[in-house]
DNA sequence: CAGCGGACTTGCCGCAAAAGCA
DNA sequence: TGCTTTTGCGGCAAGTCCGCTG
C-alpha cells in the first residue's frame, strides 16, 4: 500500500480503512547498540562498556533482521498488525533466520523461529519487494486519509468498542503492511539491511519466502480469529473454571474468596495502613488501610474490597505464603482502619492518592527514615606505580586511583575522553606538584590485582558467611527500607545514597570518567510529613541540607547530581507502592484512551502531510513516525550530553529517502542504542521528508520547525493529556494483545508461555529494546552445536543397527569398542525417534537463543505492556500469572490482578 | 514562548542468587 | 554435587514532560 498510496491521489480520502500505511518497516535491530553508524554526528560507540560489536557474529546471524513483512492490506488480514505479527508468528517474517544456524528449520512450528531480524538487515533487501507489495497497500493507506478535516478529534463514541475496530485500532504499524516488504514499521522490524555490519548474513531463507506470501495470508492463518479487534469474545473469556480471580492457580492472586476482597495482590497496591500515622516507621507491622482512592477508577469497588493487606514485605504480595498470612492478619484491622480513616476529616482529603487530583496532592502523611550512606573509604594501602616506582597516596588520592584501577578491564579505559576527564579530576586531588603528572606513566595494576583478589575472596566465602553478611546488611538497612504513606507501609525504592565513583556515561558521553564525589548529608534535602520526626542524620556532626514538607511530590529525598549540578537524584518509593501503581495505571488508561482517538489522529495527520504550512507538515510527519515506528519524542540535548536523538531531533543524515518511498533510518537513540530501520511510507510522507532535507547539511535538524513541546502541545489538542510517549505505550500494549490473540492456540502450558514470549519479543523489537550479546553466547551456541553433532553420530549408528537388526544381524560395536545389546528393530526405531526429538529441541534452542540474543524483553514488560492484558490472558488460558510475572512484577502490578478475564486493552 | 528547573519514567547493565544440568 | 545458565534485582544513567519565569 504504501506505494500505491502515494500514487493515488486520493489518499486522503479513504481513511477509513485503515490500513494503512505503508509499510515496510524493518528495523534492524541488531545492530546494535551502539553501533554506530554512520551518522556522523553521532558518535560511535557508546559507552564503553557496551558497545556493541558489530557484532553480529560471524554467524552472522545475528543480526537478524527482522523484517517484517507486512501484510498487505490490512483488510485482508484483519488483525495483523504488521508489526507484530510478523515475526513473531511463525510466519514471521521479519526475521530472517540466522544464517547459520544449523538448522534452521523452521519447521517447527513451535518455536517461533523468527529470525530476528533485528539485526542486520540484509542490505538491500527488501525494498524491492516491498515495492511490489506496495501496490497493494496503497489502498489501505488511503484509508488513512482523513475523512474530513475536523480539527479536534473526537473519540469514538464508544470507546473501546469495537466499533472501529477496524484497523484503526491497530497501531499503524500493524496496519501497514503490507506492502512493502518486510520492513516495517513498528512493527516492522525488519530489517533490511541496512547498512551496518550486520547485514551480512541473512539468509534468505524463509523470510524471503514468506515475503512473497502476502502478508495477509500469512498472518491470517493463525489468527484468524480475533485478530482484528482485540476483543475477545465474551464467551470465551469467562471461564467458569477459573478460580477466584480467574487465575487458575491459587496463586497469589487468588487469595481471597471471590466476592470478597480483591486479591492480595491488589492489596499490595493499596496497602494497609498503619493504624496511625504516628506509628513508628520502623515498626513492621502491617497495618491496614483501606484504600480509597477515590477517583480512581476503581472506585467502583467497595471499600471493603479494596482493603489491602498489609504488605509486609514488599514482596509480600507476591509470595503467597507470606502474603496470605499477613493479609489475614491484617484484614480485620484494616477494615477498622478504614472506617477510621474515613471519619477523620484529616484524611478525607487526600487519602486517596490520586495523582489526578487537581490540587496535585500526593499524600497526606509521610514518614520515613531518610537515606543510608555508603561506608567511608577504607584505604587498602596497595601502592600503584608511577614510572615503575611505588607511589604513596593519601587515602583520598588512593580512593580515586582505586576507582580507576578497578575499571582496568572495561572499555572505558580505551576512551580518551574518559581518561582525560579522570585525570583532570584526579589531578585536583593530587595537587599541582604531585609526582604523578601523566596518566600514561601510571600503573594501576597492583591495585587492580588487589581488587580482583578481594573479589575472589568474597566469592570463596562459604554460603554461611555470605548469608551472615547479607543479614548484617539487611539489619542495617531495614529501617530505611520502608516509609509510611498515609498510614500505609510502603517499600522505598532507592534509599541508598550513591557512592562516589567515576561517571560511567553511556555512548560517547563528554563527561565520562569524571569523579562523582561523595554525597554528604548536607547535600541532601529530605521531604517528609509535617509533625513527624525528621530522620536523624546518620553521620554524626552533620545535618541535612534542608527538610521540606511538600505533599505535592512523591520523593522522599534528593540531592544534586555531582556530575550535573543542575540535575537531581531522587529517592522515591518502590514500584510496588500505591503511589507508583496508581500512576502506572493512569499511564495505561491514557494509552487505552488513545485507541478511541487514534483513527481521528491518523486522519488528521495524513491530511497534513501536504499542508501548506510547513509547521503543520512537520508535525504531521513527526507524529506519523512516532505512531508508526514508536520513536521517542526527542528532546533537545545539551552539548555536555551524549549525542543521541529522538524523533524531533532527527538529523538530516539520520533519515535517507530511497525512492520510491523507502526511508532508511539510522541513528543513536536513548542510551546510544542504535536504531536502524527501513520503512516504506506514504508518498506524501516521503516527499515531505525529501523536502525537509533539501538545502540542509547532514547534521542539520530534519524537523527544524519543531520541538517536543510544540509537538506535544499539538497532540494535546487532539486528545487530552496526549503526548508522544503515549504512542509507545499504546503500540506496545496493542501489539501484545493482538499477538496473543493471534497466536494463542491452546496446547501445553509451555506452548502458551512460548506464545507470550513471542508476543513480548515483537514488542521489544518494535520499541528497539536491545541488549548486548552475552560474552558466553558464542560458546553456548557452539556447545549446543557439538551436542547436535554427537546426537547425529549416535543417530547414524542407530540407523545402521536398525538396518542390521532387520536382517537379524547384531549391532555394530560402539565407539568404545564394546559390543552393544541386541535390540529389536522396534526398540531401535524408538531410539531413533527419541534422538531426533532431542536434536530438534536443541536446534530450537539455538534458534531461540540467536533470536533473542540482542533483544531485551524485560523493558517492555516493565514499562510498556499493560499488565491487565497479561493477567486477563492468563486467566483465559489458565496460565499461572507467576509464569509471566516474577515477584517484583507481581508486586508492581498488584493493581492489575483483579482484572476480568474479558479485559481488552 | 524560550529556557529552565523540577519531577518522574524508561532503560541497559552487572552481579548474585536461583535454577538447570550432567 | 559442582558447574553452567538463567533470572532477579539493584544501580544509576538517560529520557519525557510539565509548569513557571521573564
Amino acid at each position: 500500500m504504501a506505494v500505491e498510496a502515494f500514487a493515488k491521489t486520493n489518499l486522503m480520502e479513504d481513511i477509513d480503512d485503515d490500513d494503512d500505511m505503508p509499510l515496510v518497516f524493518k528495523r534492524s535491530s541488531t545492530t546494535s547498540k551502539q553501533n554506530q553508524s554512520n551518522s556522523s554526528s553521532q558518535k560511535q560507540d557508546g559507552r564503553s562498556g557496551r558497545q556493541v560489536p558489530d557484532v553480529r557474529s560471524p554467524n552472522g546471524q545475528s543480526s537478524s533482521t527482522h523484517k517484517v513483512k507486512t501484510a498487505a492490506s490490512s483488510k485482508a488480514s484483519p488483525a495483523v498488525s504488521p508489526l507484530t505479527s510478523p515475526k513473531a508468528a511463525p510466519l514471521s517474517s521479519r526475521t530472517s533466520p540466522a544464517p547459520n544456524f544449523r538448522t534452521s528449520p523452521a519447521p517447527n512450528s513451535r518455536t517461533p523461529p523468527a529470525p530476528n531480524s533485528r539485526t542486520s538487515p540484509a542490505p538491500n533487501s527488501r525494498p524491492s519487494s516491498s515495492a511490489g507489495n506496495q501496490a497493494k497497500n496503497v489502498n489501505q493507506q488511503s484509508n488513512i486519509a482523513p475523512k474530513e478535516s475536523k480539527q479536534a478529534i473526537e473519540p469514538k463514541s464508544e470507546p473501546n468498542d469495537e466499533a472501529e475496530d477496524s484497523e484503526d485500532d491497530k497501531p499503524l504499524s500493524a496496519r501497514v503492511p503490507s506492502g512493502l516488504s518486510k520492513s516495517n514499521s513498528i512493527h516492522a522490524n525488519n530489517v533490511l539491511g541496512t547498512s551496518t555490519s550486520v547485514q551480512k548474513s541473512r539468509p534468505p531463507k524463509k523470510e524471503d519466502s514468506d515475503d512473497e506470501i502476502p502478508l495477509a495470508s500469512r498472518f491470517q492463518m493463525k489468527s484468524s480469529a480475533g485478530a482484528s479487534t482485540s476483543k475477545f469474545s465474551s464467551s470465551e473469556e469467562v471461564k467458569p473454571k477459573i478460580r477466584q480471580n480467574g487465575l487458575p492457580s491459587a496463586t497469589v492472586l487468588s487469595k481471597r474468596p471471590p466476592g470478597e476482597v480483591k486479591s492480595a495482590a491488589q492489596a499490595s497496591v493499596k496497602k494497609p495502613r498503619l493504624s496511625d500515622a504516628s506509628t513508628p516507621v520502623s515498626s513492621k507491622q502491617p497495618s491496614v488501610k483501606t484504600e480509597k482512592k477515590t477517583e480512581d477508577d476503581d472506585d467502583e469497588v467497595p471499600l471493603s474490597q479494596r482493603i489491602k493487606k498489609a504488605v509486609a514485605s514488599a514482596s509480600a504480595s507476591a509470595s503467597k505464603v507470606s502474603s496470605v498470612k499477613k493479609a489475614t492478619k491484617v484484614v480485620s484491622s484494616s477494615m477498622k482502619k478504614t472506617k477510621k480513616k474515613l471519619k477523620k476529616p484529616k484524611y478525607s482529603k487526600s487519602s486517596k492518592l490520586q495523582p489526578s487530583s487537581g490540587d496535585g496532592q500526593k499524600w497526606t502523611t509521610l514518614e520515613h527514615n531518610g537515606v543510608i550512606f555508603p561506608p567511608p573509604y577504607k584505604p587498602h594501602g596497595v601502592k600503584m606505580l608511577y614510572k615503575g616506582k611505588p607511589v604513596d597516596l593519601t587515602p583520598e588520592q588512593e580512593e580515586v586511583a582505586t576507582m580507576y584501577a578497578v575499571m582496568l578491564d572495561t572499555e572505558y579505559l580505551t576512551k580518551q575522553q574518559f581518561k582525560e576527564n579522570f585525570m583532570n579530576d584526579w589531578r585536583k586531588i593530587l595537587g599541582k606538584n604531585h609526582v604523578i603528572q601523566k596518566l600514561e606513566e601510571c600503573n594501576f595494576t597492583p591495585i587492580y590485582e588487589w581488587h580482583q583478589s578481594e573479589k575472589e575472596k568474597k566469592k570463596q566465602m562459604s554460603s554461611e558467611e555470605k548469608k551472615a553478611l547479607r543479614e548484617e546488611k539487611l539489619k542495617q538497612e531495614e529501617k530505611y527500607m520502608w516509609a509510611i504513606v498515609d498510614g500505609v507501609k510502603e517499600k522505598v525504592g532507592n534509599f541508598r545514597v550513591e557512592p562516589p565513583g567515576l561517571f560511567r556515561g553511556r555512548g560517547e558521553h563528554p563527561k565520562m570518567g569524571k569523579l562523582k564525589r561523595r554525597i554528604r548529608p548536607n547535600d541532601i534535602t529530605i521531604n517528609i510529613g509535617k509533625g513527624v520526626p525528621v530522620p536523624e542524620c546518620p553521620i554524626p556532626g552533620q545535618r541535612w541540607k534542608e527538610v521540606r514538607h511538600d505533599n505535592t511530590v512523591t520523593w522522599l529525598a534528593f540531592w544534586n547530581d555531582p556530575i550535573n549540578p543542575r540535575e537531581f537524584k531522587y529517592v522515591f518509593l518502590a514500584a510496588s507502592s500505591s503511589l507508583k501503581g496508581q500512576s502506572d495505571k493512569e499511564k495505561y488508561e491514557k494509552a487505552r484512551r488513545l485507541k478511541d482517538y487514534i483513527e481521528g489522529i491518523r486522519s488528521a495527520y495524513t491530511k497534513d502531510f501536504t499542508s501548506k504550512d510547513p509547521v503543520k507538515r512537520q508535525i504531521a510527519v513527526a507524529t506519523y513516525l512516532i505512531d508508526k515506528l514508536a520513536l521517542r519524542a526527542g528532546n533537545e540535548k545539551d552539548d555536555d550530553e551524549a549525542d543521541t536523538v529522538g524523533c524531533c531531533t532527527l538529523k538530516v543524515e539520520n533519515v535517507e529517502p530511497v525512492p520510491p518511498n523507502i526511508l532508511k533510518f539510522d541513528f543513536l537513540g536513548k542510551d546510544s542504542i542504535r536504531y536502524q530501520n527501513e520503512v516504506a511510507v506514504y508518498e506524501p510522507v516521503f516527499k515531505a521528508i525529501q523536502q525537509f532535507r533539501s538545502g540542509k547539511k547532514g547534521g542539520d535538524d530534519l524537523f527544524d520547525k519543531l520541538d517536543t513541546s510544540k509537538l506535544n502541545a499539538h497532540l494535546k489538542e487532539l486528545m487530552p493529556g496526549l503526548t508522544a510517549k503515549v504512542f509507545r505505550t499504546y503500540n506496545a500494549s496493542f501489539t501484545l494483545e493482538q499477538q496473543l490473540t493471534k497466536l494463542t492456540q491452546g496446547g501445553e502450558l509451555a506452548d502458551k508461555v512460548a506464545v507470550y514470549n513471542v508476543a513480548n519479543k515483537e514488542v521489544a523489537i518494535i520499541c528497539n529494546h536491545q541488549r548486548t550479546v552475552s560474552k558466553s553466547h558464542s560458546v553456548q551456541i557452539s556447545r549446543l552445536n557439538e551436542k547436535i553433532d554427537e546426537l547425529k553420530a549416535i543417530l547414524e549408528e542407530f540407523k545402521v543397527d536398525l538396518a542390521r537388526a532387520k536382517k537379524g544381524k547384531p549391532p555394530v560395536k560402539g565407539a568404545d569398542g564394546k559390543a552393544k545389546r541386541n535390540l529389536t528393530p522396534e526398540a531401535l526405531q524408538k531410539k531413533i525417534d527419541q534422538t531426533n526429538v532431542k536434536i530438534d529441541n536443541i536446534e530450537r534452542q539455538i534458534e531461540t537463543k540467536e533470536e533473542l540474543k540482542t533483544v531485551a524483553l524485560g523493558t517492555s514488560k516493565i514499562n510498556y505492556l499493560d499488565p491487565r492484558i497479561t493477567v486477563a490472558w492468563c486467566k483465559r488460558h489458565e496460565v499461572p500469572i507467576e509464569k509471566m510475572f516474577n515477584k517484583s512484577l507481581l508486586a508492581k502490578f498488584a493493581w492489575a490482578m483483579d482484572v476480568e478475564p474479558s479485559f481488552t486493552f
